[in-house]
DNA sequence: GTCTATAAAATGATAGAC
DNA sequence: GTCTATCATTTTATAGAC
């Protein structure tokens, strides 16, 4: 019973007004963690952006870090998703062209998740670094393995396959990570995503093809 | 006589002692600033980095924010250096490839110095943003002209020269900022930059031939 | 569930002796 | 120049009323 009624402050809520509260400090959080890494921001910050008092906020969650816990663990839970996705039986440049596009809307539709990530990660991932070192791992491994047959068979130009992904992510999450410099070097203040897609796309068709 | 008294304290120090303490306070100030963002780092671990007590670091540098202005000052001028070399007499392949090369050599030499960037950018910019639109994208906008008449004149492969030199940017400085994940996925805990810099040439190649 | 009040610790900065 | 001591504020978290 004890243990139960215990849960329940850590797991999904159940109520309808604890699963709106829920969801209001998540939204929040990541909005000032986002911003600001897990040190720099403040209970304080959150709960104001919440539109809940503090001590209110801490019914919910017990404390800043498990509030920042919540949210790597939902990340990380949709950040593996666009690799997984990179099927064996597609065409392989269209595949990793694929790819690429799901990261890319990644950084357009959840650029606050994305500068959350890469927030962890300046820091030394010391809170991911365990699920980098596996679970990511293991998935990049795998589809190296994929990308790697794909070139042996002539489908893709060769190249190290771990550094064709790395160069997918850094040229995709730059445009949400760095999108203030992007904006203000283009004079825009903002990112024209279909700009960027039309580059990446080219990028990656001269880089790929054999 | 009072003015100049004052200049002394923030401009570079005369005597041995003090330029000897003014090296060491940013040189630790470096190292926890680009770890945790300028709100995540306290005054205290960097005087403990530094081996000096609070109050004597805050002889040398009033405030927290005095520091940490000193550090963006000095990295935007070296920031900008690799980009300047661009030689509009130089072959044009040739000339992007070191600028690529100028780059990555500072990721593996300044890690740190990326990951200061890096948190800057990611908090929305605060201190750098002017610098930004009117230095940088003044750079920029100068280089991208030449670069475009590089690719009418037939001698690079045509594309946008900002999104390229946007990819230039991310590639190179990924294997600092997210030097961790790199090396978490890799199982070399470090990055290994002869083979990044390989791969960034054959990529860079084929992106850039006509 | 939500609030006011407040404790307990940390953090930025200063005073003043030496 | 450097130190000890300390202040003022911020920040995390809790107590207890409603």
């Amino acid at each position: 019973m004890n243990e139960t009624a215990k849960l329940e402050l850590t797991q999904p809520p159940k109520t309808r007004i604890q699963r709106k509260n829920h969801a209001l400090i998540l939204e929040a959080a990541l909005e000032v963690f986002s911003t600001h890494g897990f040190r720099g921001a403040t209970v304080d910050q959150i709960a104001a952006q919440a539109g809940l008092s503090k001590p209110n906020l801490l019914y919910y969650f017990a404390t800043k870090e498990t509030i920042h816990v919540a949210l790597l663990s939902r990340l990380m839970e949709n950040w593996l998703a666009p690799l997984e996705a990179l099927n064996a039986d597609g065409a392989p440049i269209e595949e990793l062209l694929g790819y690429m596009h799901r990261k890319l809307e990644m950084s357009r539709d959840y650029p606050r998740e994305s500068r959350l990530f890469a927030n962890e990660i300046l820091q030394g991932a010391p809170r991911i670094l365990p699920s980098l070192e596996t679970d990511l791992r293991n998935l990049v491994d795998a589809k190296c393995l994929l990308i790697q047959r794909w070139m042996d068979a002539g489908q893709l130009a060769p190249s190290d396959p771990y550094h064709l992904i790395f160069s997918i992510w850094s040229l995709t999450q730059h445009y949400a990570d760095f999108g203030v410099q992007v904006g203000a070097v283009l004079g825009t203040g903002a990112v024209d995503f279909e700009q960027a897609h039309q580059h990446l796309t080219l990028h990656f068709t001269r880089m790929l093809t054999p």
